[in-house]
DNA sequence: CTCCTTTATGAATATCGCTCATAGTAATCG
DNA sequence: CGATTACTATGAGCGATATTCATAAAGGAG
């Protein structure tokens, strides 16, 4: 009543707002521009005719109005979401399967948090990771053996449905006193004789390796380990470079651990979730997308959501 | 999240839907048409995969689906009113008046449970009837004495902001063993020789006498009374005939106290609800007269909203 | 069966939310 | 202090889509 003008759209606005801190950011969340969240806003504060939050100052202060609508978005939204869920349930009566294949080993670093968002919402369905490693986790779609795939790069022809998550930065990992560090930034030339340490994965799924080196016919010495910190302890003492996306070493960076420098003009990551395209387009599977998205965008410091 | 199909709307048309009984009365409700509804409906059960009622049958039956979406409205649109109300407050920091003036006596019977709810919503807006008889409405709004007046036809040019209510059928009230009882229905020229019963107003403001009698240069003798109940007593023993609407005599009908005829074919009665258009329309007299309408439709038989 | 009320459906319309392009505004930095 | 960068505001135009209109179909009541 009372005139509606109220929508949910405005609600996840205003949470995306707030989780994002700046219209632009949120725009990115939401998959809208920042023109429409700026309109959006607009109306609604002309239609209350007071102001639902500053504009200066990062992050943006919310005044009372706007803090009650957030209040009514925190109740309304889960609500909703929780509605449809059970409609869904209703729909096609089951639970179902999330079996995840990743191919990127700092995945977990995100897969985890948004794994737990998931398991909150979805109770009923078995959420797993397909175990072990494997050179081409799209296969196992079509085995029959994984519901989803997280790769990083996807070949045309592949008949699944692609759901881009986002995009990063990859830069060279040196230890603090390491030669190349007088250099501004590095060039594929540059890791001509030095030792490339990495996890244990074929040459082409290094985005370093396929991306630059390859193509300008470079093959470094390669050294392979399992785990991240084990792998940051090498590149610290010295026995070779490291590239691996700045949202993985940021907090390792700020203490001061070691040291980046950018490649070339900038390697750039992506990463995809992959699912078969079924007749049945069971809808936790976009939900998980959305989460990891939503989860990662909030989380992971610079990278761009796709 | 997953697929934002559900919206404010959906939630609206739902209760309307309950309230109603069904889409073409749902549709008069919300200010949509049937078809609106019909398609808005479809949608959703398209996008769920499920029924949310069955149209077969009035009432119509909700599917478990259905009610879960009646659950979430009943839970949400309460939550999302209250919070309007909220930044309305914030924003005219105010509370307000709210003193009806009131030309028809008949209206006390929608009056009291509109204004019922309407205390429950906006506690801190002084609520009030303007007592005592006034031949002239709308002169109290200019007069600062009044904030909304109910009447029955409104003067053009009257600088007044005019929100119409809903019509309704005026039918004449003879005893049942009355000798008009024989016809079918009642023309002007049957009243000429008859005593017409009603309250003590003038002339102008009776529908019967404004648009039917007087224009027949007819002019009955008149008796009058202030409360319904004497009214009908008076008619039911032969004293006189009186011309009521038919929504505030239905009990009495069923009852078989009294007898009612149309008259000429068919008397129409309107009502609106005028209020002076300031500069700050005051967001709760809007709500008040969706208040009205909405719970007229729901309690009044055979009323068609305007 | 016929009348009357209700719902369904497809096409046309109108609304309005979004994007695009661009200007304005702060804050940061050499 | 001008330059740069990041964010927000604004108006015009487009496109999607909710709604209406016109009409057919389907029940229920008498």
């Amino acid at each position: 009543m009372a005139q509606p003008i109220l929508e949910v759209r405005h609600l996840r606005t205003l949470t995306a707002l707030r989780d994002t801190g700046s219209l632009s950011r949120a725009g990115m969340l939401l998959n809208l521009t920042q023109s429409a969240l700026s309109h959006q806003l607009k109306a609604l504060e002309d239609h209350f005719g007071l102001p639902l939050f500053t504009r200066k100052s990062t992050p943006l202060q919310f005044s009372p109005a706007g803090l009650r609508l957030l209040q009514l978005a925190d109740s309304v939204l889960p609500q909703l979401a929780s509605a449809q869920r059970d409609i869904n349930r209703l729909a096609q009566g089951s639970s179902g399967s999330l079996r995840i294949a990743v191919e990127c080993h700092t995945c977990f670093d995100w897969l985890m948090p948004a794994m737990d968002q998931f398991r909150e919402r979805w109770p009923e369905v078995e959420l797993d990771i397909v175990s072990g490693f494997h050179p081409d986790p799209v296969a196992l779609l079509h085995q029959q053996r994984a519901d989803m795939a997280i790769v990083s790069a996807v070949d045309e022809g592949e008949a699944v449905a692609i759901h881009p998550l986002f995009e990063f930065e990859i830069v060279a990992l040196l230890a603090n006193n390491h030669r190349l560090c007088a250099q501004e930034r590095l060039q594929p030339s540059d890791f001509v004789d030095e030792t490339l340490i990495s996890y244990a994965v074929p040459d082409e799924m290094l985005d370093l390796v396929r991306q630059l080196l390859a193509p300008a016919g470079i093959r470094p010495a390669r050294r392979t380990t399992e785990l991240t910190i084990a792998l940051l302890q090498l590149v610290a003492s010295g026995r070779g470079i490291a590239a691996l996306p700045l949202w993985a070493v940021h907090s390792y960076l700020q203490r001061g651990y070691i040291s980046a420098r950018p490649i070339a003009d900038g390697l750039t990551g992506r990463l995809y979730a992959t699912t078969l395209e079924g007749p049945t387009p069971r809808p936790y599977l976009a939900d998980f997308v959305d989460i990891i998205r939503a989860s990662c965008f909030v989380s992971l410091p610079d990278i761009r959501l796709l």
